[in-house]
DNA sequence: CCCCAAAGCTAATGGTTGTTAGCCCTTGTC
DNA sequence: GACAAGGGCTAACAACCATTAGCTTTGGGG
């Protein structure tokens, strides 16, 4: 089943250049060499390739980030870790991210409930991850909620210019976000890991 | 005139809360009462609302950019205040902004051409204001095309999430904004201003 | 009172699109 | 060498949509 796979690559590419009411079942499979009605023989509908990228991506995320945080207990390494993760999925994954963020609307019910609601989990653990540090009094930030929003922002904002023959090197965008972050919840005890 | 205004109002919103293409002329209309083709005795054609809604919006922010860093020449300042600028603009006009900065791709040459450039141009200042700090040693950056990005970013995430009645107020969000984007260039000479 | 222009309506047009139906060729297997 | 299935194709369908054509209503100015 090479073929599905191939499918997914060619609306995944068409959907982050076009978006997807754009891009027509006619433009994938050309993509392929092939004629429009010929897709039906390997995926179920336009709708349902959609959801299929939205949430591999969404769980791909929570997955990376559950990862990265779960080998430590100090909010400052914590919060670095968050936020390595989420700018190396962004730019690793640059066009299923892009996607992810920007078609919600095109998702259809069930699947975007069940996209929203991944995407307010992980919202949920930035979220966390901030008032652990200010509890612990090594953040200072006015807003949590804003601090969180700043951080994810950027994740999103990268989808949307990082290429990967750009000036700028993954590892060197993924130190510079981190640093972005820490200063933004006013870090005090900088760990240098 | 009035009507070819509210006409641009609710496309505004419905572009916004359900993009440009799953908006059709039929639900412009619907909000107002009529029915889709009146709409052509106000205005030209749908891509033509669009076209509006984004050269006018990217004028408008260029606009307050410009008002904003004309009365100083000191980079601190004025990279404080462009992002205020920046941060209020997308905060007041936040449909606008959220449309321009999404629905680029949606745009039919030459208008889209035209928008693009704006943008750059946009953009542009922001590098250079970054750079006037650096070589005056008042700015550290890694790299100024990355922490450009990274200011930019947050105006556009601001756009998707920002409402009038939420828990924060348009001055928090612009105060703290320019916090964060001061503490991403690394500004020494802080200004108080 | 009449006229005309503004602004609405319905009907029709032309095009596009997701999807289904049904056909045919290839290929690997028994 | 038949056969079944995988995977492609064309044709057709049923919506949907932006836009145009042409008709009707309405209200203000002469």
């Amino acid at each position: 089943m090479a073929r599905a796979e191939e499918i997914r690559a060619a609306a995944l590419e068409l959907f982050t250049e076009r978006g997807y009411q754009a891009t027509t079942m006619g433009d994938i499979a050309a993509t392929l060499g092939i004629r429009g009605p010929s897709l039906y023989k390997h995926v179920a509908s336009k709708q349902d390739l959609l959801a299929e990228i939205m949430t591999a991506t969404m769980n791909g995320l929570l997955a990376a980030h559950r990862a990265a945080v779960g080998t430590t207990d100090d909010p400052v390494v914590r919060l670095r870790r968050a936020t390595e993760a989420h700018v190396r999925y962004h730019a690793r994954h640059r066009r299923e991210a892009f996607v992810g963020n920007r078609e919600i609307r095109s998702l259809v019910e069930p699947h975007r409930a069940g996209v929203l609601a991944l995407r307010a989990e992980y919202e949920a653990c930035f979220r966390e991850l901030i008032e652990a540090g200010v509890a612990a009094g090594l953040f200072r930030v006015t807003s949590v909620r804003l601090a969180s929003y700043a951080i994810l922002d950027l994740g999103m904002g990268l989808s949307a210019w990082y290429r990967e023959d750009g000036e700028l090197s993954e590892d060197e965008v993924v130190w510079q976000y981190s640093e972005f972050a820490l200063g933004l919840v006013g870090a005090r005890g900088e760990d240098g890991a």
